[in-house]
DNA sequence: TTCGTCCTCCCCATAAATAGCGAGGGCGAA
DNA sequence: TTCGCCCTCGCTATTTATGGGGAGGACGAA
């Protein structure tokens, strides 16, 4: 399994597209010899792109139904580390009966689980792997294969990163210190008078620091300068 | 090595407090044999903790500076998905070249990376190898031992996220659908009339989502909440 | 059924943020 | 040295957000 991972990595190492990405997926679907595979990202601005093996029906009718925002594997594994076994999660309210009864339907297997991986910029991305056997074995399964789908998915992730800006680096631009303090406190709760006191200057120079925070980032409001930077992992808090 | 990762991860697990995940972090570095190891945490709400081997001097000048905002490795990790080479930074400009000198003075090797980790509600780690061995050396050290290395600081970080609260589970309110599409497109930068509209609400009918939303996060203004709100991870955009 | 939560709508007064005009000194790069 | 950026301060007017009070229907869980 060690080598097989290793060539993977190799091999994805050269994938240059999103579409030579998704070709990767498909083979590695294979190779792993499993039902389902799927990366699926979304970054900090709302941009979505996934790599999958699922029909083109489910995905579509997942989309339509905005399906991420009810789907209990996705729910669970943003607030989570580790990687979410569905067999673990709480099935029993309707809309998430009613939701695996569809993907049951849509020709998924009974065993899965995803595996959270974060990036810089509030990228968030998921690496689900299905599949259709006993307990039993997907058990054994999951524990020998762990480490190495782990690495797979932040070297697939890494990928896409990549792929889709030409480096893994953030583009941002430069907050100075003072424009960085301010956007932080007010992210931590503070009014304008207050963060102006906390800083010790007069509240009119936190404006400029905000307008000027505002204009850099090319934003519309206050809020969504905040919003902007925290994106942009410029905010320590 | 790989031999060595698991029976390092084993003994992770065993770890059931901050004060033996520092005792780990110690005897991780001796059998790694390398010069200093770091762990060092921030999650989304500030909070910080750290398990390393420097001298507590530097520790204590790191923090009395507020190093953090001027160090390369960490600026740099923070905009990255991949592990950072300390080497391949800028070390060019004035503070960083000061800042270089200090850390050689305090007793740190010229080799290093960092690798960075990100958890649920914002969370940040870097998990730093520092050594001391010619440029060549470290070459092929960190090449062999990279996905080890990578393996090791997820886990870690799993730990020390579940010694912290039990699970690595992120405790957070629950918003409404609602309230998540206010909050987001707040976000977006637009304001609460072009919100209501983009909804096809009314503008108060927003204004309430909005309330209830700071409400349940316990936000002093908007701004806060959706800070607060992103930093949970609610946010999809 | 009842209770809780969610979604939806309205008015009014006050607090806060935004937009616009200023000004000057420091400090580093070209 | 000049140009640009950063830091600092003041005034005024307008727009926007917040806080307080209401109200009703839908829907699911206990």
């Amino acid at each position: 399994m060690q080598r097989k991972t290793q060539a993977a990595i190799e091999a994805l190492e050269a994938t240059e597209s999103l579409d030579e990405l998704s070709g990767f997926i498909h083979r590695l679907r294979d190779i792993l010899e499993v039902e389902h595979l799927v990366y699926h990202a979304v970054n900090g601005t709302g941009g979505q792109y996934a790599a999958l093996t699922y029909s083109a029906d489910w995905v579509a009718r997942y989309v339509a139904e905005d399906y991420a925002r009810i789907d209990p594997v996705v729910l669970e594994a943003q607030r989570r580390f580790r990687p979410v076994d569905w067999s673990k999660l709480d099935w029993s309210n309707r809309t998430a009966r009613a939701f695996k009864a569809e993907a049951l339907d849509a020709g998924l297997g009974r065993q899965g689980f995803s595996l959270p991986i974060r990036g810089p910029a509030g990228q968030f991305a998921l690496f689900s792997v299905n599949h259709r056997c006993p307990a039993e074995e997907w058990q054994r399964l999951t524990e020998s294969h762990l480490p190495d789908l782990i690495l797979l998915g932040h070297h697939i992730n890494q990928r896409a990163l990549t792929i889709e800006r030409g480096s893994d680096k953030v583009p941002s631009c430069r907050l100075s210190p003072r424009e960085i303090d301010a956007l932080t406190l007010l992210a931590a709760g503070r009014n304008r008078s207050q963060a102006a006191e906390t800083l010790t200057i007069s509240e009119h120079t936190l404006r400029v620091y905000i307008e000027s925070a505002r204009f850099k980032l090319g934003a519309n409001n206050t809020v969504h300068a905040v919003a902007m930077a925290m994106n942009q992992g410029l905010l320590l808090l």
